[in-house]
DNA sequence: TTTTACTTTAAAATCGTTCTAAACTACTTG
DNA sequence: CAAGTAGTTTAGAACGATTTTAAAGTAAAA
């Protein structure tokens, strides 16, 4: 399936502006990245977009679930194209997340879900720090 | 061990601001909280004080280890003054969270971590929807 | 004490992100 | 294909959380 069908089947008009993004994100490779990373890798390509249109996007990405959006302290939005679910380590001393595949994880107990509520995913993050 | 002990325990000058704070947070309650909502319970509690010092001593008493910082997507910091380790079960719709105790999670299998570095706490976080 | 280093403060600045409203464009319908 | 309309893009303004500034204040050390 082409770009151009999986913006259609999620829902979207495939503009050129998500057209680029589309071709930038959608490769089948996991990146992390943020909206200023997103705006280089758009300018690389020769291409340019309003900052605003950037944001417009990678939120309508996000909830059609074409990309994830990580849980992070970081004063920065971090999303991640690997929209299986997984986990990361994460050095909180730089930021770098680094992912872990779902199977390299087993949870032998979990705890009930709260009353009228659904399970909607599971993420272990590892902290780590560089070893002195 | 009384807030001005542990202030001094952790390296902080116990400052009549830090000691105002830490009466609210180091009561032994779990709780999450965001800078906004410290600054309210701090005027109900009679006192007042600039909304930097606030984030100055959330920043050290979090340096310190005194409370924790949890990763979360929202635009807002939020802290938690359980600092020991345990889990959480987020609802996205609304960013309530609510802990879950260690023992209740058990991990059958971690990934091998890696070169270099050394586990510094794993956090789960159990992602939940109101059912429908 | 006196000194020194650290802390607090109000206000300004900064930074990521969202809003606004006008121009534009993809899609629908006739 | 033409015209309509609903959704999209844009630059720039606005916003909200957080940090910086620099001056005044305070705790601890000498």
């Amino acid at each position: 399936m082409n770009n151009k069908e999986k913006l259609r089947k999620a829902g979207l008009r495939p503009t050129k502006q998500r057209m680029i993004i589309a071709d930038i994100l959608l490769d089948g490779i996991n990146r992390h990245f943020t909206a200023e990373i997103l705006q280089n890798e758009i300018n690389s390509s020769g291409n340019s977009m309003s900052i605003a249109t950037i944001y417009n996007c990678l939120k309508k990405f996000r909830n059609c679930g074409l990309i994830k959006q990580i849980e992070s302290s970081k004063d920065t939005a971090i999303f991640d194209t690997n929209i299986n679910q997984h986990h990361h380590f994460l050095d909180e001393e730089t930021g770098e997340l680094i992912d872990i595949e779902n199977d390299e994880v087993n949870l032998r107990k979990l705890p009930e879900i709260p009353q009228g509520y659904l399970n909607n995913g599971v993420e272990v993050l590892i902290k780590i720090k560089k070893q002195i």
